[in-house]
DNA sequence: CTATGTTTACCTCATG
DNA sequence: CATGAGGTAAACATAG
């Protein structure tokens, strides 16, 4: 049986999850980060039987959005206001899904506690950034130095690059445990090269990812991004581009 | 208020 | 039969 295309369900029900509708919706995407509504966006464009009940599918697809530990929610860039958070995908979770075919799910992806608490750390840092950079701005308007837009890039990610595990690469080291950082340029570290805002559907080929200069010598943030993000082109450039033909 | 998230419960289905 | 994946409903909570 030929690979599906994206013409062959028409108003029949598509044989793929929530699950791996979400994922082809993030992989498909410059940033490999989407906000719910264009996840939703997504799955109506291209197939059609989800443009009925949408209030049924979108409740489930909800429920695996919190649900399942693959997908993670960062937090919006205080330049870039908005309703919800971002949508990612842990890079672990990249080989969920047998042959990359999106049709079966080898098994639920599952973090343990201290992956999860690690990761949720992080975010909740993050978050805790935000705030204290809108604070920041508040009290000094002017100059906000976030003009060229994009988004943060999860860095706490376990690299795990194939199944044998090499070393144990260590996860809390990339967190600023202690204080907060107080200055701006940690931001900086975390800003993603501008998404291209082609609006309707073809995604952008693959992103160019580049070095984005840092700054000031940044904090861990960006390394731990700019790994992150070569897992996410490299290891799975195969699956984005099968996505891509469609 | 609505969109977005979180959580619990229960169901079906496949698999061992 | 037990277990696990997935789908659905629903009861919240919270952010914009």
């Amino acid at each position: 049986m030929p690979r599906p295309t994206r013409e062959s369900y028409g108003d029949q029900k598509p044989p793929f999850s929530y699950i791996a509708l979400t994922a082809m919706a993030i992989w498909s995407s410059p940033e490999r980060m989407l906000p719910l509504s264009e996840i939703y966006r997504f799955i109506t464009d291209r197939f059609p039987y989800y443009r009925r009940n949408t209030q049924r599918w979108q409740n489930s697809l909800r429920h695996n959005l919190s649900f399942n530990d693959c997908f993670v929610k960062v937090p919006r860039r205080p330049d870039r206001p908005g309703k919800g958070a971002y949508w990612t995908l842990h890079p672990q979770a990249f080989d969920m899904f047998e042959n990359g075919s999106l049709l079966r799910r080898r098994k639920r992806f599952k973090l343990h506690k201290g992956e999860k608490d690690s990761l949720n750390a992080e975010l909740a840092a993050l978050a805790s950034f935000n705030r204290a950079f809108l604070a920041r701005q508040a009290g000094a308007p002017p100059s906000a130095n976030l003009a060229n837009g994009g988004l943060y890039a999860p860095s706490t990610f376990v690299s795990r690059p194939s199944p044998e595990p090499i070393e144990s690469p260590d996860t809390a080291a990339l967190l600023p445990i202690g204080p907060r950082p107080r200055r701006a340029f940690t931001i900086d570290a975390l800003l993603e090269p501008e998404p291209r805002r082609s609006s309707p559907s073809p995604p952008a080929p693959l992103p160019p990812m580049q070095p984005h200069c840092p700054l000031p010598l940044p904090p861990p943030y960006l390394l731990a991004a700019q790994r992150y993000h070569a897992e996410l082109l490299a290891v799975n450039s195969h699956i984005i581009r099968l996505i891509h033909e469609w």
